[in-house]
DNA sequence: CGCGATTTTGATCAATGTCAAAGGTGGTGG
DNA sequence: CCACCACCTTTGACATTGATCAAAATCGCG
């Protein structure tokens, strides 16, 4: 499995010294009651690019905070075509469904190293009785999920090839942008295939390669190896139908 | 605006009489905390077949509990097309955002005539932290819709247009006879249209027309003017790749 | 340097969209 | 109870997007 990502997976010391905790579950503890989540968790897990975090079908005991690298959350179906659900950046709270034991109803593969922290599935329902912000705190990351979901069926299933990549690409690159920054001069590395595109949005690789061709030569986006480039943003946003006004950057 | 549902929407007396009580967020309030959303809830509100409970962009004082009726949940784009999100049945939760002051990421019209109950937005959260069962059973609602969600994602990106509509007709059969039941000896009424069909996968009215047909001629399924037969369930499942056992049905 | 994974290219074809018009259906008002 | 009308469904001819198959070129890690 290549696609690595040369730079070592971060996990903080402690919580304390977590420095993506305000994006996280954890962010609704503050100060001294960091130690509730401190003592809950039961450790840390490092994964390579390539390998999975959990599969499509499997029970886990754990819950994971992605604290850093990129996931793929994806299905398979009898076709063999694997639908990727979506792109996930550190923060994300990974595993959650309506029943804990229930087996995971998609799979979440690591598309670069990656580091996550882990909590014990079974008592997590006492420790949401016992410390109700985390219950709101993950209500509202499960809407927002929801929010970023429904972006997703929008752009599968109402705007034709062009626009569904030019869409995802603005959409994966403010994501980084906002949150995780480092503005390369609008290089942006995003780890990611033109195979992982089409899956993601429906479409064959050599369709998206096609297209990915077409927006290069009319200067709008260049996206190379896994290195994107927005040459014209208006204009891809147009093609697009992006609207970077109307993602709220207030979670 | 046709498409009536010749029933009446019901509302309950009280939130005792709550026939649907354990499908909704109140759930988690058993025996007299019923009281808690009962003295909370400013309201009931019926609508008729075709009105719009809530519109995408704007901002609104209330959050819904469906009592009675079916919703569709969508947007609109520049291009003019409308995407649903959602068919959404009694008990959903409706208008939670991770903020709850922005505007509405999308809009929700009434299938049918229609009955919810209100809750104020700006107390919402201080119902929450008073209350954390109901923060526990957001959340739980929350991940339903998005594994909800999810399955709407793969059916359109990775099911072609004749699996697409099986599977859609299957899961909407499958909710409604699990959750509501009443088997009119196979026969169900769906009280959406053809072109609520496209717009829900991303095909042409006439498509959907055109398989349609091609599925009563295979003897799989019959849908006309919003009643539903299922002609031979096992060949329909296979066709749509839908796997009945798949879907955990407790929540 | 070499190999497996990715990207690129070209030819062909099936699935789905577009446009336009006719035929049904059920609710509503006379 | 009938007739009308808006909305929904159906039909047909044609256009186009995007899929399929196969092979060559390129990239980047080891």
């Amino acid at each position: 499995m290549p696609r690595r990502f040369n730079r070592a997976p971060v996990v903080p010391p402690d919580c304390g010294h977590c420095r993506i905790r305000k994006l996280t579950i954890c962010q609704a503890l503050q100060g001294k009651r960091l130690s509730i989540v401190e003592t809950y968790k039961t450790g840390d897990r490092i994964l390579p690019a390539g390998s999975v975090l959990y599969q499509e079908g499997q029970s886990y005991g754990e819950l994971y905070n992605l604290l850093d690298g990129w996931v793929a959350l994806h299905r398979f179906l009898p076709s063999g075509r694997r639908q990727i659900l979506d792109f996930v950046l550190p923060g994300a709270f990974l595993g959650y469904q309506p029943n804990l034991s229930d087996p995971m109803q998609h799979g979440a593969e690591c598309l670069t190293d990656v580091a996550v922290c882990l909590f014990p599935r079974e008592s997590f329902p006492s420790l949401l009785d016992k410390h109700p912000e985390l219950a709101v705190r993950l209500a509202r990351l499960q809407a927002r999920d929801g929010i970023c979901a429904h972006d997703h069926i929008t752009n599968v299933g109402s705007r034709p090839a062009r626009a569904r990549i030019a869409h995802l690409l603005l959409e994966l690159y403010s994501r980084v942008h906002h949150w995780y920054s480092a503005a390369d001069g609008d290089a942006l590395r995003l780890p990611i295939t033109q195979n992982d595109i089409a899956d993601a949005l429906g479409l064959t690789d050599v369709h998206v390669n096609t297209i990915l061709q077409t927006l290069r030569a009319d200067g709008l986006v260049e996206f190379r190896n896994g290195w994107l480039h927005i040459l014209d943003f208006v204009q891809l946003a147009a093609t697009g139908e992006f609207d970077p006004g109307a993602i709220s950057h207030s979670y």
